[in-house]
DNA sequence: GGCGGTATTGAAAAAGTGTCAATAAGGTGG
DNA sequence: CCACCTTATTGACACTTTTTCAATACCGCC
């Protein structure tokens, strides 16, 4: 049943095929739905393994977090040539096709984001921070976004936004197409940029 | 040192203390940081007691939950008249207030939602929902968002959105006035339905 | 082909959750 | 004013899951 030869791996293989699986599992299930038994059953070693690797189920978790968020970062950076609405165009496909193709790692990190703790929700807003602040960051020639305080909190918002958009248009797409919805997202950048003018600058 | 005499309340009083201290408790801890030997000291009971009332953890947090979900939809309620805009106007500030006033449940609503399981998300859809939804159904007379797929999911944006803004607003204010904000929040509205009128309509 | 470093294990302690028969507040009728 | 009786409340116990750590055995290396 049971094969009785423990393989051993190199800590590098070893931890990777850990947070693999942790990302897998930890898409579907809360961090407490998930016991270790079954985790290190599933990985095919013993409990006392993940403890060596992690020190803890948290820290397993957040290191599971940061992976995901990691490959999120990786997987949708913008191109760095372009006009800025088409870099911001492209960025926002990358991100919708990653989170399509990738939807248990993205929602991985997203539901452990939020119910997690403090270390893990740090996590993901600097992910999310990070998303937002290519707006500011990547536009050495023309100015799509000003910078100002006003601007800083709308573009976090319509980060929020993108992420509500994406995650409840694969669940119910309702006939909109994929780039209806990346021409939507794109869209809304500027028109609530605009809203800041209009409005206030503070 | 601990109060030897046990003192007896009525159900519903019971009850809703641990409400009470439960929204409070969790606006800061995940549900797994937060034991029941902590609540059921911090409440000045045994822990015999909460499973009395609750049963158990989860449906303890559930309770939690749904109790600042109708709390906060109680008091975010639009008013019954005046034109489309100045519902949303008015309903944006209650929301802005409450969120500033209540920020303990509703960081308790809010947190329980993504890490909590599929039952505590559903109050949370089910809130969210009953507030976007308001866009939709309180316009008698002037229509500021017709119905279509596009825009039932921009207003789900908007939603998450304005969660996002307002929370992020609280911790940093960065200048940005309520006014300013309640502002951006309303005007962003008719600007994201713009978005979807001279893009896809589906 | 044995040796040594270290990845890996398994059993046992610790921490937390849930159960339930026993206890005692405190309103009520005498 | 006091027993009494209903039922809110307790505490000790069983069970599950996490965490620790000394012992084990894989595998590259000489």
């Amino acid at each position: 049943m049971t094969a009785t030869t423990r393989t051993r791996l190199t800590p590098e293989q070893r931890r990777a095929q850990l947070l693999d699986l942790g990302v897998q599992l930890l898409a579907t299930r809360s961090l407490d739905e998930l016991s270790i038994d079954l985790l290190a059953e599933e990985a095919g070693i013993s409990r006392g393994l993940l403890y060596h690797y992690f020190g803890n189920k948290h820290a397993f978790h957040e290191a599971v977090v940061q992976r995901a968020a990691d490959d999120l970062i990786a997987q949708t950076a913008p191109p760095v040539d372009g006009a800025p609405l088409e870099r911001v165009h492209a960025s926002i496909t990358a991100y919708v096709d990653y989170v399509v193709a990738n939807h248990e790692g993205y929602l991985s990190l997203v539901k452990g984001a939020a119910g997690g703790s403090e270390s893990i929700r740090a996590i993901y807003e600097r992910t999310r921070s990070d998303m937002g602040d290519r707006v500011f960051r990547e536009h050495p020639e023309g100015d799509i976004v000003p910078d100002t305080p006003a601007t800083r909190l709308v573009v976090r918002g319509w980060t929020a936004m993108t992420e509500e958009l994406v995650l409840s248009w694969i669940a119910e797409p309702n006939g909109v197409s994929r780039d209806d919805l990346v021409a939507i997202l794109v869209e809304s950048l500027p028109a609530l940029v605009g809203v800041t003018q209009v409005a206030p600058e503070a």
